[in-house]
DNA sequence: CTGTAATTTCTGTAAAGACTGAAAATTCAG
DNA sequence: CTGAATTTTCAGTCTTTACAGAAATTACAG
């Protein structure tokens, strides 16, 4: 490997994450020099620059692709596929929180309504059963919630963001202009 | 294992969904029996239960101290130690979320902050601090506005986000009100 | 202290995963 | 079609991780 010092750093760090964020040091170390680099690479690129095997490299892209990471393209005149990452970070932010839940969430959100549909018999599980309602309730009420937020614009959901608690302010004001609307002291 | 249907499908699905998650199938059962469990469980019974040995349990709970996912506790005149997992899924969350954050987000945090530091010299390098710099701004941001989630209580996140895209109206109709106030159509 | 219950650490083994080089398959120019 | 360039799959090796059982440590009652 023989990269730029910052790039090294970035890329290096981003392999010694990889364990903790579900995925190998290949695919972490691929994903980072995609990054951070300006211009799409190669599959010789990559493993050349980070010192894998070809097939190693074959394998990391392949996986990057099933998480939606990489844009695949073609340079004019070159048969290779040319590999890049996404340069807005909202837009990967979203491929990631998408990506995550349909592999980390959704299964388990399905085995819950199944639960939830039988009728159990022992004490035992009526009382786990209790449980997983309320497991439940709340993935859902956080996925739907992530639904709504992901048809937001980056520029909203930003200036969303950095008002942090504010918001729940902004929401005690609406509630007393609506009571004032509707004359409702309770509403 | 001899558990209930309800309770062993549940524990059984968190075995499997453990490699996804980042935690081997012992934990994941582990904790899946302790969050369905009507009373606190020691090492023993999960072991038990679950047909794993003592040592592996004792490994299991180890991890889930270490995530701050479960309570330790004593019953009288048992000197063995008893484990529960918190009931309100908010807390569960704001656990995970943390400790996730600590484990995945914060060292990378901290690797940029290095990074934007130094100045580059190779323009490879230059173009690689730019979008470390983007990544690092977005993290901040998220970070930050999770910190600022962290603070409300569970209603008043559970109604802010039972609004969903609604927030958005909200805060043009703030704008609105806050032009009408000030007299400033550019405000 | 001493003895016993409880927990943790250690050690070896089995299973899973990462990685390479070679072979096979695919793609496309001519 | 043919053959070269490119990519993917396969098989074997090496490394890491998971797990059980044994040994060691800790905690505490008497």
């Amino acid at each position: 490997m023989n990269l730029p010092p910052l790039t090294q750093q970035f890329v290096m760090h981003f392999g010694e994450m990889g364990s903790r964020w579900g995925i190998n040091r290949t695919v972490g170390q691929i994903y980072a020099l995609l990054y951070v680099s300006s211009k799409p690479l190669n599959a010789d690129d990559a493993g050349e620059a980070l010192g894998f095997s070809r097939s190693n490299v074959s394998m990391g892209l392949k996986e990057l692709q099933s998480w939606n990471l990489v844009k695949l393209l073609h340079l004019p005149n070159d048969r290779r596929e040319y590999f890049q990452a996404p340069e807005d970070v909202w837009a990967i932010f979203r491929t990631l929180a998408n990506e995550r839940r349909k592999r980390e969430i959704d299964p388990t959100l399905s085995m819950l309504r199944d639960a939830l549909m039988e009728t159990p018999t022992e004490p035992a599980d009526i009382h786990a059963q209790e449980r997983m309602k309320l497991m439940h309730g709340f993935i859902e009420m956080m996925t739907d919630w992530l639904d709504e937020m992901q048809k937001m614009d980056s520029a909203t959901l930003a200036s969303l963001m950095k008002m942090g608690t504010n918001v729940q302010k902004l929401m005690v004001v609406k509630q007393r202009v609506q009571q004032a609307f509707t004359g409702n002291k309770h509403g």
